[in-house]
DNA sequence: GAGCCAATTGTACTTTGGTACGAGACCGGA
DNA sequence: TCCGGTCTCGTACCAAAGTACAATTGGCTC
């Protein structure tokens, strides 16, 4: 009995996804969750340890962007990600595969294809809409970005929060007032960020950070 | 015997605009200037001390985005600016008239709308289509990347140019060793701009800076 | 020439930022 | 239970960032 998550904020989008994975074979007994905050999400996952596949979509209210992809792959590495997204951007699949996912599924996508998606997710394939691929050619810049975005992936949760705080161009001793923390645990997370990012500034990192369609950085709060 | 100035890399557009230049009466006996770099835009200015009009293209070779007008506005406060654009997003306009912009035209606008804007200009008034007006109320983060922009508009040349390296994430010494000046130079101008944004750190004033889609930090250089 | 401003540089200083090392608490998995 | 990772924090140290003050140069305008 295999447990499948479909996180989408818009309840047609996970009828119409729910109806695909009845229809899909390769997985065999499935169980399907629906959730449809990412906070709601991380709770499932976290009660049942993991699932055997989670359809999530790019667009949820409160995190937008790969925000929630990247937060996922850290905490569940096992648990295979199909992204579902309105947008069809190849820079976005580029991007989303880069991170970790197994597939990209557009919405667009017509349900005997998602449901062959799903199959070759579910036999450990790797899906992309072959009209979103070949075009994009894997640019230099592309291939930066898509091995910064794995080494942010490696940060852990707290790392995380405190890189979204730098992003906002905050000073260490406010970070640690923030976060309830002291300003030498601060330093240590940001020394370990910069290590694992491989950049030498706090503000090389949060350059590097913006150029990726983080969520966390899209709004800044207010200063 | 008004100066003006078409600043455009595309010599159709060039075309177009003196044609409808040549129908505006409010500005009387006029003589027109067409160049295709901002290069050259500078060097006329600065060989005639400013025009009485310059119609700038956001997009030209070399420096894309809103840094011209900055620079324009910054070195010729009193010669008014009109924008001109191919994109119509209601944020460019906003931000465009932010930064001192007198006008701002459309490259779709009809010949005839055309003709009225410049008459408009040309008695002091701001033009704006109002189709690109209404719809985007100056939000509390509008005002704020305004304001912002205005300070930007403040900096000297090489306080952007410092600007502009401290946007990749560059060290005092890098930045130095760039511009062929001593650490202690850059300092200054650093310190001067902190001053002048009104943030008091460097990943501060490149993060608000880098909320404008400034063109100096749109392509940021490799590493 | 006087005055203004951008740009340059220096010295000296304080504050942040960042590294290195060590160490205790907590938690989940083998 | 032991192990590994995360989070926490302290001390100590060095490098980078930023400030303050002062001074020189050069171009510009009045």
């Amino acid at each position: 009995m295999k447990k499948i998550v479909i996180a989408d904020d818009h309840p047609m989008i996970r009828g119409a996804l729910a109806l695909s994975l009845a229809a899909t074979t390769a997985f065999g007994k499935i169980e399907v969750l629906e959730t449809s905050t990412l906070d709601e999400l991380f709770e499932r996952l976290t009660e049942s340890g993991g699932a055997d596949l989670v359809l999530l979509d790019l667009r949820m209210p409160g995190v937008n962007g790969f925000e929630g992809l990247l937060t996922l792959r850290a905490r569940f590495p096992s648990t295979p990600v199909v992204v579902i997204s309105a947008l069809e951007d190849p820079r976005l699949v580029a991007e989303a595969l880069a991170l970790g996912a197994a597939g990209f599924i557009p919405k667009s996508t017509p349900r005997h294809e998602i449901v062959r998606a799903l199959n070759l997710v579910a036999a450990g394939e790797i899906y992309a809409p072959t009209h979103l691929m070949g075009l994009s050619m894997p640019s230099a810049t592309d291939r930066v970005d898509a091995e910064f975005a794995q080494r942010l992936s490696s940060l852990t949760p707290q790392q995380r929060r405190v890189l979204k705080l730098l992003g906002t161009g905050k000073l260490n001793k406010e970070i640690a007032y923030e976060l309830d923390i002291a300003e030498t645990t601060v330093k240590a997370h940001v020394s370990s960020i910069l290590h694992k990012l491989n950049v030498y500034s706090r503000t090389q990192a949060v350059v590097r950070a913006r150029r990726l369609h983080l969520s966390s950085f899209a709004d800044i709060a207010e200063v």
